[in-house]
DNA sequence: TTGTAGGCGTTATCAG
DNA sequence: CTGATAACGCCTACAA
């Protein structure tokens, strides 16, 4: 392997000269950066990424810390975060946890000097890893919120306005009865994720704000749950005519099923999706109308943000919120039809 | 931070001795071991990553590499690297590459030695990373494989015998007139990517070995395409019993729509997916028959591939294939109707 | 603007 | 089995 001072002494000059413009971390004459240059590439040279990383104590790489879990699709999110540290000169390794492993790992992590900062994925209301990461004194931003937000850097979905956008479109077609439908986490690690729990609260808020009637559904992540969600949403919920489904499984299930029993889409009930994670509703028959989650953004934000705060620009916290996009699909219509028959019966 | 020094002050021993002990790399006495750990953990010792990748040139990085597209989703095989690797003290980074990069990187990654080996995906039949990987003499692994494949170790989906399986399966059921879809990848940085190819060329030599008829559609991934599929395939292969599905989009559209069009799944036609990625399938309705990607072991697989090439384990390739899984769902069924109604016809 | 020299925290070689 | 002591390749005051 070639080093430093191989350039330096092609290039007739010190070996702090070539790290000079290497890093360009002093000024140089143009005549000595372009011999120092020269001999950097006649001699391929690279630098050394773990000597620069022990001398100037910093790795220039992140983790990103998620837990580990199947059904779960990151990786719009993860491919944004990891481009944005490349295009930054940092490397991005997963570090994928199971809860049990939270406390001790965590800490060792950045002792061991291996990593710069840490981007925190699947947050939860109250959270011990943030807890732990504070302790550690690590840098980190948060992808998601916790409760308690004072001095912390986080980029997350506006599930409120995302739930309020989604509320007033349909409402503007005469909707006002409708149903949410959310992932019930109660029985795994995720339980206190905060996503459905801060759509459930706002859709809350938003229906007995506006007189509305508003069931919530929490379904599990099994086949047999996500099945049986139609028939228990026709059942419980009768006059519902719009329903709001974060749950990209029951989505799918309910597009796909109501059919079956009569019930048209949109022609009796209008579904739409927020904070879908996959192009599965483009492809759906009819075309699911959704507001897809800003993967990309979100991963790109938070890792940016991250290195803003690693390289000393401290200003104050990053709390970045983004809206879903909305996208028109063939599941929603006005309400009247449904509306009427049932009235009339 | 507490250092090795440190360490070895408090527990009264030389540095080197620290040393064996936290890489059990030479042979201790039971009770200076025993005065070193309790110093270790005592003083909250951890061994810093970057001093030691220097000192033994060994980074203990692999780096996966992966063209950057939108409509692929890789986590489980990347959770799956990212665990294995962690197990073996590895840490996994993300080095999405767009192919025009491909030439310059890969080299330097390697050289900057912030890495010590690759595992690379979306393999094609003539890779130009792998022909780099090659010169720049790093350990690597594919997932997937070249055409020419000596010497090389990779880990792959066995797609030949998964679709000979799946062919099978079907002929038991009475039927002979098949449809396989596969992704057309030939607009895109993936033209030339094996599993389609493969594939189809596994299907067409099975189809003829037993005189059935089988037709071939090259679906993109544009929604319109994927909405279009059901009507080409009725128009162009009405014979059609059974349809072989090799993308995922293409499979929900057709189970979503065929009955929109009157024909009944599986009454009319048999519906099987292979080498699905993701959870959809159980979720659709009816359940799509499919044949699981086994994305789990194939990350797991290649990544302590690549370690045990680090380690020094030479001997021979490792070249893995792992068929896909079965999992029975309700999108097949006899071919008897169907075949009997169009040959009264 | 450029050069000198002392670390950074480990590993590894070689004595003892 | 244990201990000095060079590397490892680069960064960064500090000096010139």
């Amino acid at each position: 392997v070639v080093t430093m001072q191989q350039v330096a002494d092609r290039a007739k000059v010190s070996i702090s000269t070539v790290s000079f413009v290497v890093n360009d971390s002093k000024p140089v004459t143009p005549q000595t950066r372009q011999r120092v240059l020269e001999a950097i590439d006649a001699l391929g040279y690279r630098r050394n990424t773990m000597a620069r990383a022990l001398a100037s104590r910093r790795s220039h790489i992140l983790a990103l810390i998620y837990p580990l879990l199947e059904q779960r699709n990151h990786h719009t999110f993860v491919s944004a975060a990891a481009t944005a540290a490349r295009e930054h000169g940092y490397s991005l390794v997963l570090w994928p946890l199971h809860s049990d492993e939270v406390s001790t790992e965590i800490a060792s992590l950045i002792q061991a000097g291996s990593v710069d900062g840490v981007l925190l994925m699947e947050v939860q209301l109250e959270d011990e890893r943030v807890t732990r990461l504070r302790e550690a004194e690590a840098p980190f931003v948060l992808i998601g919120r916790t409760r308690e937000l004072e001095g912390i850097d986080y980029v997350d979905i506006d599930f409120e306005q995302t739930t309020e956008t989604a509320i007033d479109d349909l409402a503007r077609l005469g909707h006002r009865d409708f149903s949410l439908v959310i992932e019930d986490l109660s029985e795994t690690p995720l339980a206190g994720y905060a996503p459905p729990l801060r759509t459930e609260e706002k859709f809350r808020a938003e229906i007995s704000a506006r007189g509305f009637t508003g069931a919530v559904f929490r379904v599990p992540h099994r086949a047999h749950a996500v099945s049986a969600l139609t028939d228990n949403l026709l059942r419980e919920a009768p006059r519902t005519t719009a329903v709001i489904c974060m749950h990209d499984e029951a989505s799918l299930a309910l597009v796909s099923t109501l059919p079956h029993r009569g019930i048209g889409v949109p022609r009796d009930m209008s579904i739409t999706a927020i904070a879908t994670s996959t192009a599965i509703p483009d492809l759906m028959d009819p075309a699911l109308s959704h507001y897809a989650a800003p993967g990309w953004e979100l991963g790109r934000g938070a890792a940016e943000a991250l290195i803003a705060r690693l390289e000393g620009r401290d200003g104050p916290s990053v709390q970045t919120l983004v809206p879903c996009v909305p996208h028109e699909g063939r599941t929603v219509g006005p309400a009247a039809t449904r509306h009427a028959e049932l009235g009339s019966a």
